[in-house]
DNA sequence: TGTTGATCTAGACCCGACTCTAGGTTCTAG
DNA sequence: CTAGAACCTAGAGTCGGGTCTAGATCAACA
């Protein structure tokens, strides 16, 4: 049941290079044994634990902190607290970009909005050439171009 | 009413450097202007677009991208349908983050809560150092530690 | 007048996270 | 026996997004 890097590659999504490169940088709970030709072998575990480290890598957590979090794991029992706190910190930063998308998106939706009806009514004119002189008439349209001060 | 590049840097939270940093990479709507002694000279309207520009960038969109935006209004009217898709592109994109953060989120929340669990339980122990002949009995407590196989 | 502080330009540097190259070994199939 | 695929290491390169430095100019104040 061993696996060979390039089966864990194509199993992972990762490639060859990344997953040499996640073992230099200590994100590997164990260190990846090798055969006696030097190959690396991988196992099952090791797939489990890229999966998980993709979706903390895709949900912002730097390698830094994943790093941490495998440190405490190697380090044994006793330190759960830490370790459990760490996650809900992420959790919490998770929650908070959440949040900031949120608010982004709902203003980004009015803008569109809004624009979206000036272009219907073909009323556009002002408000997509905005020039200096009358940034605050456009302004009131609810414009969110870049302005203009030619 | 005229600003300094000190002064934008202050109201608008990004530094001098990157003020510059950003007119050099296109991402003002108007060529910034100098003072005959070669100084920036900026308008409120550059504040304006700042804030939208921070918030773009804060919701992932790229500076390629804000340049291509702006590149479009900087040609004036007649492509309101390509700025109206470029935005509509980047709520999609926003949406589609804001969905894999919250899947990511739920299965952070479920683990954490069944750590939390266990570790409260005191039963913790197997769970928390999982060694390759245990990972299978580990497996059915939904570890998300990184297996071990030592 | 001279020092302090803000600004200018061009270009180097940094960081995170990969990604790839060169040059060498080893496995596998024909 | 040999070609080609897969693997190895060390280290260089890339990309996005800044960040900083050096050396010069300029304004304002005691």
């Amino acid at each position: 049941m061993d696996l060979s890097i390039g089966e864990v590659a194509r199993r992972s999504g990762l490639s060859v290079h990344t997953l040499r490169f996640y073992e230099r940088e200590g994100l590997f709970a164990n260190p990846v044994r090798r055969l006696s030709n030097g190959r690396r072998i991988y196992h099952e575990e090791d797939l489990e634990w890229l999966a998980i480290c993709t979706k903390l890598r895709s949900s912002g957590m730097s390698l830094a902190t994943i790093r941490q979090y495998i440190e405490l794991a190697r380090q044994g029992p006793g330190n759960e607290q830490e370790r459990l706190q760490l996650l809900r910190r992420h959790e919490d930063h998770v929650e908070a970009r959440i949040r900031e998308l949120r608010e982004t998106l709902e203003v980004m939706r009015h803008k569109v909005r809004v624009y979206a009806d000036h272009v219907a009514r073909g009323e556009a004119d002002r408000l997509w050439n905005p020039s200096h002189s009358d940034a605050a008439r456009a302004d009131t349209h609810q414009k969110c171009d870049p302005p203009g001060h030619a």
